[in-house]
DNA sequence: TCCTACGATGGACACAGTCCAAGTCAAGAA
DNA sequence: TTCTTGACTTGGACTGTGTCCATCGTAGGA
C-alpha cells in the first residue's frame, strides 16, 4: 500500500499522519469499512485523529479515483480501497460481509439501446445478494 | 392501482386512509420516491399523515413485496411500487433521475461458482449509471 | 530556520431513519 | 346500529451518518 502513498505523493499531496493512517487503514482484499469504521481503526493508530479529517480524506480518495464508495444498504456508505480492479460486489443479506467478485461477463454489453432513454451509459455495477456460509449455517 | 389495494385488503391489511393515501402516492412508472417525497405527496392529500406512518406503511410494502427498495447512492433509500416485473436501475450520475431497465441477460448466469465463496446466491440487481439527456445538453 | 498555504480539529448543524407511549379508529360482533 | 378491541397513527425524542465552518497547526519549500 506504500504504493498508494507514492501515488498519492505523485499528485502533490501533502504527506500528513493522519492521511497515511487512513491509507493505512484502507490496506488489503475484501476491505469495504464504512467511514465510522475507517475512523475507529485509524484512532487505533492515532487517538486524536478527527472524524471530519477521516470524511475529508476518503472525499478525497474516492475523486482521485484511489478508492470506490459503495452503497450496498441505504445506510453508511462503504469504501473499496481495490479501485484498480474492476469488479464487482456480492453482500450477505443477514450479516452484511461484503466480497469482491469478478463475474464472466459485463453487463453493460447486455442493455440495449432501446433500453437506455437517451442516457450516455458509462458504467454497470452489479450487487449480488444472498446468505454467507456462517449465516446459512445458522 | 386499486389491484394493490385489493391485495392487500385480500392479506388482511385494514384500510386506513393513510395507507390508502401511500399507496395512492406511489402509483405509476418509473416511480422511486424518497421516504420524504412520499410523505411530502401524502401529505398534499392529506395533511396530517406522519412521518412514523409514511415510515411504517413502506416498510410493510417492502415486506410484504409490494415494493422494492432501491439504495442507488448512499443517500435516502428510493421506494419503488414496480415489484412485480423483474427490472433494474439506470440512475443519472448528475441529477439522480431513475429509470426502469430491463436488460437481455440475468447477471445472476454469469457469476461462476469459483467466484461464490460459499454464498447461496439469491438474487443480482444492477445499477447502470450515466448521463440522462437533459444532463448531458447540459 | 522561517513562512504560509494547505490540512486538521471539534462542535454545530442537517438529514435519514427508528422507537415509544398515548390516543384513535376500522371492522367484526351483537 | 352501536359496541368493543386490537391494530394503526401520532408527534416527539433519539440515533446514526454525513457536512460545514472558523480556528489552529504543520509540511515542506525558500
Amino acid at each position: 500500500m506504500s504504493d498508494l502513498l507514492d501515488r498519492l505523493r505523485g499528485r502533490g499531496w501533502r504527506m500528513t499522519s493522519q492521511r497515511r493512517v487512513v491509507a493505512q487503514v484502507l490496506d488489503g482484499d475484501h476491505v469495504h469499512l464504512t467511514a465510522d469504521e475507517v475512523h475507529a481503526r485509524a484512532a487505533a493508530l492515532l487517538p486524536e485523529i478527527s472524524r471530519a479529517t477521516v470524511y475529508n480524506t476518503l472525499g478525497e480518495l474516492v475523486s482521485l479515483g484511489e478508492v470506490i464508495e459503495v452503497a450496498t444498504d441505504g445506510r453508511a456508505r462503504r469504501y473499496d480501497p481495490n479501485a484498480h480492479h474492476p469488479h464487482h460486489h456480492l453482500v450477505c443479506s443477514e450479516c452484511g460481509t461484503v466480497r469482491d467478485v469478478h463475474p464472466d461477463r459485463d453487463p453493460l454489453t447486455d442493455l440495449p439501446a432501446r433500453e437506455r432513454f437517451g442516457f450516455t451509459v458509462a458504467a454497470a455495477e452489479v450487487t449480488y445478494r444472498g446468505l454467507c456460509p456462517d449465516c446459512a449455517k445458522a
